[in-house]
DNA sequence: TCCCGACCTGGACACTTGACCCAGTCGGAT
DNA sequence: ATCCGACTGGGTCAAGTGTCCAGGTCGGGA
């Protein structure tokens, strides 16, 4: 094995985690699986997090710091209101289909986060991440439209998440693209009915 | 321990399953701590089940045709259109609050459906038997205030489920009720809004 | 009454898992 | 060049897991 700085072998590690959680979900991601993944022997684990406990709760950090939503950040302004937000709710349905592995893990890490005690705060904070994603994103819209939101952000940010969140779940189901896209046409109506004329 | 049919030993140990996933989740359901919970010996298990799967399956099956939102059945008829639907909401948040674990372990036992290749079908059939009870509802309003839905029932079903379930992941993160309630209050006007004059 | 099949269960097996010890190896500071 | 602390990794342990066996026990039909 190479010469590795212990903070160094934590990411690799991490990184290693986050594949296995991704292919073969939270239960398989034993600290075996997790070092084969890596390719290292298997004392390098506990060298390097004093439990396996500890390499979820820095994966889960991880994650809330850097995944939050970021593919649906490249938004295009294409026609009216309603039509940009149709496409950017089918962008990010597409990219949550492009690898919908990952995204049935960030569902399942939030779920192991809510069982453990010690984690419970970290759900709290990766939803946060979400919400602030999305109110990012709904103020840069705002502004390209020269609009306000009736509701204040925040309130906006969850409604846009309570959304994706449903939309995520029922297309991991069943898969049906066509049906998600009706829902998409509803839930881009309603969005778009939330916004009026004028700047702040 | 008592003589019991086969099958009634069945039914107890899916029951005390039940327990112990809400309790604990999917990944503490082992057999002997189901068994202890059903306080039942170790071996009765297999001689029920032939495996652990067989009796998640079994399992997953019960839920899927007794549990389907059976709750939200007793809908008020209350007012308007708008607020009848955000007290039915409501009332579906409220039934998700009152046992948090019980919801908590219907995703999970979802998401491990998915998981498995022999159950991925289950997962399919379970969230076609919540489609089912939502088009029930939306049927049943729509009759009461002499409507009509402006679109299928199918995909107005798959609508209020993709709400709903955002709505109770969202409230299980943080339980924030009030928060919860601004959400309500955007899907009822959202929903309200694709209701028409007129019965078919 | 007898008997047979359905039901019960203590115990054991093979395997996986998280944890960790300790003898070895490297590389940069002195 | 030497040395010491950081790093490596084979091997091992106890605990926990799903599964199964083999012999016991009971109740109802003949």
């Amino acid at each position: 094995m190479v010469r590795m700085a212990a903070a160094q072998r934590r990411a690799s590690l991490v990184q290693a985690a986050l594949r296995v959680i991704a292919r073969d979900g939270v239960a398989a991601a034993t600290t075996r699986a997790i070092v084969a993944e890596a390719d290292m022997p298997l004392a390098s684990f506990h060298y390097a997090f004093r439990s396996r406990d500890e390499l979820i709760a820095e994966l889960i950090r991880f994650v809330v710091e850097n995944e939050a939503l970021a593919a649906a950040e490249a938004l295009s302004i294409a026609g009216d209101l309603r039509t940009t937000i149709r496409h950017g709710l089918k962008a990010f349905l597409d990219v949550v289909a492009s690898d919908p592995l990952r995204e049935q893990a960030m569902l399942e890490l939030t779920q192991y986060a809510l069982r453990t005690p010690e984690l419970s705060g970290s759900a709290r904070l990766q939803y946060e991440s979400y919400y602030r994603a999305a109110a990012g994103i709904l103020e840069a819209v705002a502004q390209q439209f020269d609009l306000t939101w009736k509701k204040p952000i925040p309130q906006m940010a969850r409604i846009l998440i309570t959304l994706t969140d449903g939309l995520t779940l029922g297309w991991l189901v069943d898969r049906d693209m066509a049906a998600a896209e009706g829902v998409i046409d509803f839930a881009a109506e309603a969005l778009a009915s939330l916004a009026q004329e004028g700047p702040l």
